[in-house]
DNA sequence: ACCTCACATTGATGCCTTTCTATATGTTAT
DNA sequence: ATAACATATAGAAAGGCATCAATGTGAGGT
């Protein structure tokens, strides 16, 4: 596992914390904008985008900027890279 | 999905603090007790028996109370709960 | 140019987590 | 019984994180 410590925590942080759990689960359906999510969110609009800073350094989010709203999906790639830990762990330290 | 968002979170606890990455680290080439890990980590013990608590009760370690030994394994059964939720992120919240 | 809208950043506050020391609990050996 | 050991728990201090109101930025529209 090439990965440190510090950034295999920093891409779990996306998925403990409540509310991160709940935006991931507004993406699962597609790309959303900002605003989108704010609207289904019962926080304020620096809040979510605190949060949404949070995913992004994670990888498991992905931004698109179009105009003045910001576009947020879920990242396939940094999904895999979370997922290729966690068979590691499974595999007593084997890569695959 | 039959977890919801804090369950979810609790689980994920497990990989969002660097100590407890290196807990898991430990554990990989198999089952060890509390006083090797302790050995290991560059922490107190009451700090040590804080973080299994948390690893515990993600469900991502498992507990064996052997005499006065507690003896830590990694749990591929808790492993597999957050890699189904991984799949149901990346299947667009289809079951499989 | 100006205003408005969408979002990010700043700074403050409260809470939750990590960490420690000190102490309790429970187990084994003498 | 008691001593020694392994671990858990309590309580306190420190740091980090989530949250908010206020403000900044940058894009579009008038």
């Amino acid at each position: 596992m090439k990965l440190n410590e510090k950034q295999t925590a920093t891409i779990f942080k996306a998925f403990c914390d409540e509310n991160r759990i709940k935006i991931l689960q507004l993406l699962i359906d597609g790309e959303k904008c900002a605003c989108k999510l704010l609207e289904a969110m019962n926080i304020t609009q620096p809040t979510l985008s605190h949060h949404m800073k949070t995913l992004l350094d994670s990888g498991i989010v992905n931004g698109r900027k179009e105009g003045k709203w910001m576009h947020y999906s879920i990242s396939k790639k940094g999904l895999e890279k979370a997922q290729e830990y966690l068979d590691f762990l499974k595999n007593n330290g084997k890569e695959e």
